[in-house]
DNA sequence: TACCGTCGCTAATGCGTATTATCGGATGGT
DNA sequence: ACCATCCGATAATACGCATTAGCGACGGTA
């Protein structure tokens, strides 16, 4: 069924059948009422529907927004991480009356997908939103060069690159900022093996938060592959009275090697988790930590996605970087420390 | 960048920058290697990538498999039935190298989405999944009139309609041998308010389970909206040994009811559930129970279709329909009545 | 020399839609 | 009576690709 076979049904050409459809009342291409109710009642009685490829190839918009993810989006290890993304994207992108393109095909190289191959099918979205923790920059370089439209989600150094983030900065400081108040003087920060963006702006937001206090001793540690125990060995070494864990996926094994040595939390130590646990309700302890706004990131990436595909002319660069507010949640492992509460 | 562009680039036409890009062989068709070769290191150069559109509109396959699910995929209360299903989509499809389309933009009508609407991007995909516990008939009836190719998850009764499900009946059927073979013979069968084929299924297998024991007696009762505690007086007047849940919605409810009347589980009462618990891990009870391969399942759905999509002639009715073998779960909810240990 | 088959490639065409240019007729003003 | 507008609709074209028919060159055979 085309729009040509609508056009013999109705007596018309096909070019009144189109514009009919697309609600073309420009000073060219007039079509008296009488003549478009007639269209539309053959397009109702034959439930024609327009082909979304020739639309497409014809110069259309397709309402199809690309999601590309550098690793498998559902599987149970990254379910906690992609689903509420998902969630937000799925839940706005219904609003906007939008179709997702998943581009599962990508090959994977190194455990990553990539996006440009063989037969990619970027082309048949109006635009891209990217996800994962970290992003291939000459991938994204790339992207930009090509004049495609995309969003990544969380923030991106490199230039050009819009997105949604998360403000990681601000909150990490201000976590800082409570635990100075509570007494807290030892600092000890757990890096994972990371230099993505989002890690980055954590260890700033760190030091911004402990600059200026002479009296507030600090250190950084790098957990390389999986030696917790040598970084429990540092941490006592260094007799923090607080623990900042740039990762998530830490947080109950050192609580349990705290517990092994004897330490309580948070009445020998504070820790402090800088994102969401892997799945929330299964651990039994409730960290304090922060916690993105994964849904409405994702809902965000979409709605600044068409925005860029909608408008025609450029877009200043502040509205195309976004950054949202993290959630704090208080959690039970923060405390004022030992001598703090004996003083108290 | 398209390929007339690549073919004034090689010094060639368009027809043979399309005959190398597909690799056409035919007698009509040849072209020399040195050629070829030239193509091929334009297209490299250029990072050339044939419009999937175009692609489609002129008659290819484009790898693109459409999913549509009748309630929103990722957010939470749904997220234990549709993210296995999709994990076995997804890695499916990135082994044959096809995209997913989701359908996100169907309308929302009385709580479920419409597959067909204006401007539907079916015709977008080379094929769809259907996903939901239960399913129009009229639309698969049209998918199916309308040669449309499909696959439903789960068994479907509609003529035509090519599936992949779950053996429910048989695996039903087993459960209550056994916990005849326990002794077992007052059979309590909570329904849940649907008339889906799975859940037919389940009833089906719970009466071949029982028929032909003239000393066992059960009967069947039907949740209707959230009156769980109409349902357990019920469950008290009957007096069962063995209470067989359809849903798995009702378990953790259940269970609490019973522990508040006095009755141990299995002790008193032992509880079958017919499909998998809310969240696994979450709840601390393990159920004897049934559980759906729904990982299988979604990737079993994605290789018919493909099947169905490459083939050119009709394929048997036997192949269309794949019913797999549900997982059995022994869990801890059921054992032997108290009479009958007593005996022991 | 005439004929035929094969090789290597290209011109032409169609897929279904959106858009532009154009066209015949009606209407109105001078 | 004539020109200018406006109205309603259509023919023609482009989008980028895949496919079919066919063309010129070349070599072998009769």
């Amino acid at each position: 069924m085309t729009q040509r076979r609508i056009a013999e049904l109705a007596g018309v050409s096909q070019t009144t059948v189109s514009l009919v459809l697309n609600n073309r009342v420009n000073a060219t291409g007039r079509i008296a009422k009488e003549t478009r109710d007639r269209v539309m009642e053959v397009i109702r009685a034959t439930t024609y529907v327009a082909d979304p490829a020739a639309r497409r190839l014809a110069g259309g918009e397709n309402q199809i927004l690309g999601v590309f993810t550098y690793e498998a989006a559902f599987p149970h290890e990254t379910v906690d991480f992609y689903t509420p993304l998902l969630t937000g994207i799925e839940s706005a992108a219904e609003t906007m009356g939008c179709d997702l393109l998943m581009f599962t095909s990508a090959p994977v190289v190194n455990g990553r997908r990539q996006i440009f191959h063989q037969n990619n099918r970027l082309a048949f979205a109006d635009g891209c939103i990217l996800l994962g923790l970290e992003m291939d920059t000459e991938d994204l370089r790339r992207l930009v060069v090509g004049g495609y439209s995309f969003v990544a989600i969380g923030r991106r150094s490199t230039p050009g690159v819009p997105y949604v983030g998360v403000d990681y900065v601000s909150s990490t400081k201000e976590l800082v900022r409570r635990a100075l108040q509570l007494g807290h003087r030892r600092f000890f920060y757990l890096e994972r093996d990371s230099r993505g963006e989002s890690v980055l702006d954590r260890r700033a937001g760190f030091r911004e938060g402990v600059a200026g206090f002479r009296n507030a001793q600090h250190t950084f540690y790098t957990v390389s592959g999986k030696g917790l125990s040598e970084a429990w060995k540092a941490i006592i070494a260094f007799g923090p009275t607080v623990l900042f864990l740039e990762s998530e996926d830490h947080s109950a094994a050192l609580l349990k090697l705290a517990a092994e040595a004897g330490y309580s939390v948070p009445g020998d130590l504070s820790i402090i988790v800088l994102g969401d646990p892997p799945r929330s309700g299964t651990t039994d302890i409730d960290f304090t930590r922060l916690s993105a706004p994964r849904e409405d990131l994702g809902a965000g990436a979409v709605k600044l996605l068409t925005k860029i595909i909608a408008s025609k002319e450029r877009i200043p660069d502040s509205e195309l970087r976004v950054l949202l507010n993290c959630r704090f949640v208080p959690g039970s492992t923060l405390a004022a420390p030992k001598n703090e509460r004996a003083a108290q």
